[in-house]
DNA sequence: TGTACATCAGTGAACGCGCGTTCACTGATGTAC
DNA sequence: TGTACATCAGTGAACGCGCGTTCACTGATGTAC
């Protein structure tokens, strides 16, 4: 019985995943082809598919890895509503929307991901529900199920506002609406009903 | 001095510009080839130049004309905040989510739009502010600048809202936000503050 | 400790294909007289 | 009314290029004895 260092081979896939995460963030799904790809990673194209199935295989590996870093950026921000309000801020920010490949890969992959295999959505559901259960439970830690439905459209009204600050042309503009972005969310998350 | 049938030109370019609506925000801007624009327009890809400088010229365009049919899609009710609740709720529906080639441009290609060009973003920043001034004069007729930004928000709301709906992979759960982003929007509606 | 061998991560060239764009050409339309 | 001609929207083949994927091969690493 033979063994290798397999670790080696381990580390060389994560370094994919992360590199990949940034540049798919950055030119979108169909605007990443593979050898570029693996260029990033400081690979070339042929090693790919020792990593993965496909290209799809990795779009929804990147995706997953991406939610879950998003899961320990929530762990930077104290427990309950006040840390939650400080999230929505720093989400919200002039900061994460001129660094979209350090990002939300909500903001800059959505409709992409739309577009995708059903097993890449059903992978992006179970993802993203994680983050939503991890901020319900910072909201309502006796009862998160109930916080579920407000958390989830909390984060797309925060999607949706960082997606539209970074397509305006207009640099106050875009400002404005995160400004008023952060209200918006911040009046939902104390609505009593919903 | 001769004259031809410019109006069939016309009619051609304006055909190739609704079908490319339709393509774009069914495969995205990358997914979508300037051969296969053309085919559903019943031309060859050689006569694309005819008509359009480039692809970006044409998404451009498409954009443009995108979001002036949403404003004509916005006289089909009625003035005031209850017309703007019915549009809400049109919005933010199953049939909505469902068929994104018939729907907002913007829901279908915001974060394609944010890695366009300079020029192509501009082109949407004027357009989406036509539309959300639009909204805007139906609030509040008497000061339609004053509801600018509270409108861009709830715009940015429902885009991020849809988006989500259309990416989860599970049906009730895409149902159920799509209820909450319509009590979101509502609430962040009637708020009295911004 | 040294040598022969097995493993396998990664290379790099190639596959067929579609991309955005160019251009010589066709043929239907309308003009001139 | 009929014929010769000008115009130009649209065709279709080709350009160089990058796409996702495959595969024969290389060479560094570690094993066996």
């Amino acid at each position: 019985m033979v063994r290798y260092a397999k670790e080696h081979k381990q580390a060389t896939r994560q370094r994919i995943i992360d590199t990949a995460g940034r540049r798919l963030k950055r030119d979108g799904i169909d605007g990443s082809g593979v050898a570029t790809l693996m260029k990033d990673a400081g690979l070339t194209n042929g090693a790919f598919y020792a990593h993965f199935e496909s290209k799809e295989d990795l779009v929804a590996t990147v995706v997953s890895e991406q939610l879950r870093g998003q899961r320990e950026w929530l762990t930077s921000f104290p427990p309950g509503r006040d840390g939650v309000e400080r999230m929505v801020r720093t989400y919200l920010s002039p900061e994460h929307r001129d660094t979209p490949e350090e990002g939300c890969p909500s903001a800059a992959l959505l409709d992409e991901i739309s577009r995708c295999t059903d097993p890449t959505k059903e992978t992006y559901t179970g993802s993203v529900l994680a983050v939503i259960d991890d901020i319900a439970a910072r909201l309502a830690p006796q009862d998160p199920p109930s916080a579920r439905n407000k958390t989830l459209s909390i984060y797309a009204l925060m999607v949706g506002t960082l997606q539209l600050a970074r397509a305006l042309a207009d640099r106050q503009l875009s400002d404005d609406i995160l400004k008023q972005g952060i209200r918006n969310a911040l009046t939902v998350l104390d609505a009593s009903e919903g």
